[in-house]
DNA sequence: TTCTTTCCTGACCATATGGTCAGACACGGA
DNA sequence: TCCGTGTCTGACCATATGGTCAGGAAAGAA
């Protein structure tokens, strides 16, 4: 059924094939990069022609920039989780949660936005100097908050904070490196759960909070 | 007296030219990654023509696969201070520590490597397979092993691997970002103290081995 | 000195790529 | 039905890039 080429409105065209090219793009620019990525193949990707991805989207670098960016709202999104839990079981262990369901739900986000920040965040700097900043010094004080109050160890908030994101992205961005030592195969529903429950216990033992 | 044009032996020659060659690349790699890289620019880093470059590595390919390859060989060597440890504690200890160093000294190699395999490892997919599969299983053993003395809490063996490798990973190839978060100066070294320490302290205690 | 081998490089080429544009087409309001 | 506006696209262009090559320079053996 939606395979029929029923006619769309106006307003449902610029969106549908707006989310078609970013999502082709999203893909491309995870597998190749943004030097190796070509806006033929993100077009044969989407199934549509090359001009009509100008037509959307003026430049290459425009159509990265709002990849980027859409994966960026995404993490901050889950980094809701962090809030409003009375401590750093449940905040911590909801936040590794949601990271990793990010690792294995959209990989490729995953990747563009860690070979962004790779290669020197050309595109991202301004979002990580206000958003991040903000949003990292503010989860400081919570954990900081945390330890004065004695729920945790008072190990350091900031590379606490760093071994959370290494870790959880490691899933989806060293993906295919896991998939190889897994034999070559993805990991299942059970293995998924059995990594969140290893992040889960080894940092949140780490950290005193168990 | 080093810039003295001082005349060079045929077997000096090459083996100087290829580690300018190499140094650059692995640069420029890292920054722009396979495909964004250009000869051109690895040339002009070099300081030889790119004529020059052809000479030495017949493709792109050719010196980008020599220097991913070397890389390895840099890792493989930090993961012998897992050996011959008589615990966790001086393993893994070890082993962080020399992984830290790493990032710390060669990040551009670092980088090199995750975007190698983020984008599936389309040249080191054997290396995968064969020397960092049996090395991954020897480790487990070792770990495993470990347990089972009582010497550290009963982890998967596997997953506590992959916080290893993605945590100490984390400050090279995401380097720039803890750069942005650090008011923009590098780590100074009572930082990367502290980010050893940091890591080591969550870990070992995480796994019960404290 | 002579000759062989290695090293070096400016100029060149085929191709791929990002981007443009004129004009066709289709939706939807009047 | 007509027309304005938004959508679509094949053909095209300027440029950048990986790679080649012929010929010259330098090293070292004889």
């Amino acid at each position: 059924m939606t395979e029929a080429p029923r006619p769309l409105r106006r307003t449902e065209i610029r969106r549908e094939n707006e989310k078609l090219i970013l999502s082709a793009a999203e893909k491309v620019f995870a597998e190749a990069g943004f030097g190796g990525a070509t806006m033929q193949l993100i077009a044969d990707v989407a199934g549509l022609p090359k001009a009509n991805l100008h037509y959307y989207f003026a430049t290459k670098e425009d159509l990265y920039r709002r990849v980027v960016r859409d994966i960026f709202e995404i993490w901050l999104k889950a980094a809701e989780t962090f809030d409003n839990a009375p401590g750093p079981v449940e905040g911590i262990g909801a936040y590794i949660d949601a990271k990793m369901e990010i690792s294995r739900r959209h990989p490729d986000g995953s990747k563009v936005w860690a070979s962004e920040v790779m290669h020197g965040a050309p595109v991202i700097q301004d979002y990580l100097e206000t958003t991040l900043r903000d949003w990292t010094e503010g989860r400081i004080a919570v954990i900081q908050r945390w330890i004065d109050e004695g729920k945790m160890a008072p190990v350091d908030p900031r590379h606490l904070l760093y071994m959370l994101w290494a870790t959880t992205q490691h899933y989806a961005d060293f993906g295919h490196q896991i998939e190889t030592l897994n034999a070559g195969k993805p990991l299942s529903d059970r293995q998924w759960k059995a990594a969140k429950d290893s992040v889960k216990t080894i940092i949140l033992t780490g950290i005193g909070a168990l």
